[in-house]
DNA sequence: TTGTTTCCATGATCTAGGTCCATAAATTTG
DNA sequence: CAAATTTATGGACCTAGATCATGGAAACAA
């Protein structure tokens, strides 16, 4: 492609990529899903100064891993990634999956280390926010405060259900509980509740709920048998939202 | 007791009680682990004019229940507390204990609402933090919403660890490590570290780790057959620390 | 192109821990 | 205080899901 004797669409692909990658808060198709909501616009011209944008990861590249020390919060921009912690003997847990508009690292401010180890699942961008410089910020600004707050609050809630999930549920509720997570999630970012990818590997889904991989691939394999999703590779389509809701437990 | 002619050791009684509940918090034993850390002594004083003192709570009742109005954060100032959240099927899970020192309702502040039920272990009172004081508060003072993001965050590093718990750990890892969390919050708060009271049932512990409560039953039985406890009723003893960080996995 | 590796699906077996039951101890109530 | 209820323990059995094993399909490298 490199070589393409036909220029126009490579650089018509990059000049889209530099300008999906500087392009400022208040013009992010992420806005209403991130930091800046409800700021002004002389503050969030300011939280736009502080934002380290542009960072790009490949499939597996680390965001930071554990104990790396806490300098700043991530949102994820494009793309995706997994959070994992481990056990003493090698085992580990995936804790958390992040799409656009999450933040990443919220569990590394009390400690000023991170907890986890984050892996990008794709090729995937994020803002980069110092921690510093936002709290600089945050002084003038009680309202970026209260985002704040309200972030690390919503993720807080969501673990207590996956507590619920990985305490108490059965395998079938698991992976009907997750899948519409996920599509509750990408509705929200504006893409279509019932066709997704699956940017995670089973492995990846499997230990996140507390079940072995084979038991992930029998499980969706009789969703489909059910006529409750149809899955090609990646690729997921969710038939019967209302029955996948009757199944969460 | 209220017949007794003796009058006075109720009368010190009560007046203990009193002197403790409405202690300042500057002078009150919980300083170091709770939100005024840090603050200044004209802050620290503002901070005490809204904190609602002196709330007291009888075993099983509730500080409050899903979906009441969130109006403020609690801090246990003694006594013990837990947090259930329910599936649809009624199936619930413990997400939480809190001892002296502790936050509870940090999860209830981005949807307003309260998201668990909340309810004492055994005699408890609270320190009740109404939160929209507490925000203006936290305009003038950053130090003050650094220690609430501070708490969040370490509440999420706390959860995280759970998950790990709840998805990857056996009956015997899940037992030795709750043991031994409760150790070391009994340790940070000034008390033994190897003698404590189990102020919650077996069932609560149970439902907690996602065990059944014969397990738990089973499990500590083996634990003090191997020496590493010695149990009576709701007493604890931990004889052998070390073995059982080498249980934790 | 052809190894080489990683990922996914599915069948066959095994086991940790759940469920069910009975009893005993402790706590609450009247 | 006894009666009633709740809580704790332990035995007998069973099942959901783990583990082991195999083969095929993508993804990746050289």
């Amino acid at each position: 492609m490199a070589q393409s004797n036909n220029v126009t669409p490579l650089f018509n692909d990059l000049a889209k990529i530099q300008r999906d990658h500087n392009i400022a808060c208040q013009d992010c198709s992420l806005y209403r899903l991130c930091l800046p909501l409800g700021l002004h616009s002389d503050d969030l011209a300011q939280l736009d100064q502080i934002i380290k944008r542009s960072q790009s990861y490949k499939r597996r590249q680390s965001l930071f891993t554990v104990d790396n020390k806490f300098t700043s919060l991530y949102v994820v921009r494009s793309g995706s990634f997994k959070t994992m912690i481990s056990a003493s003997n090698g085992r580990d847990q995936v804790t958390g999956f992040y799409f656009p508009g999450e933040f990443i690292g919220l569990d590394a401010i009390h400690q000023q280390t991170y907890q986890s180890n984050a892996k990008a699942l794709e090729s995937s961008s994020v803002c980069e926010l110092p921690f510093e410089n936002l709290q600089e910020l945050g002084k003038d600004m009680p309202k970026l405060q209260v985002q704040l707050l309200t972030r690390l609050s919503k993720e807080l809630a969501g673990d207590k259900s996956l507590m619920l999930l990985l305490g108490k549920k059965t395998a079938g509720e698991k992976l009907a509980t997750f899948l519409l997570s996920l599509s509750k999630r990408f509705q929200d970012r504006g893409f279509s509740s019932t066709e997704f990818q699956l940017t995670m590997s089973r492995t990846d889904i499997a230990n996140h709920l507390g079940l072995a991989v084979e038991t992930v691939s029998r499980i969706l394999s009789r969703f489909q048998e059910d006529d409750l999703i149809v899955i090609t590779g990646k690729a997921i389509s969710l038939q019967n939202i209302g029955k996948l809701k009757a199944l969460c437990g």
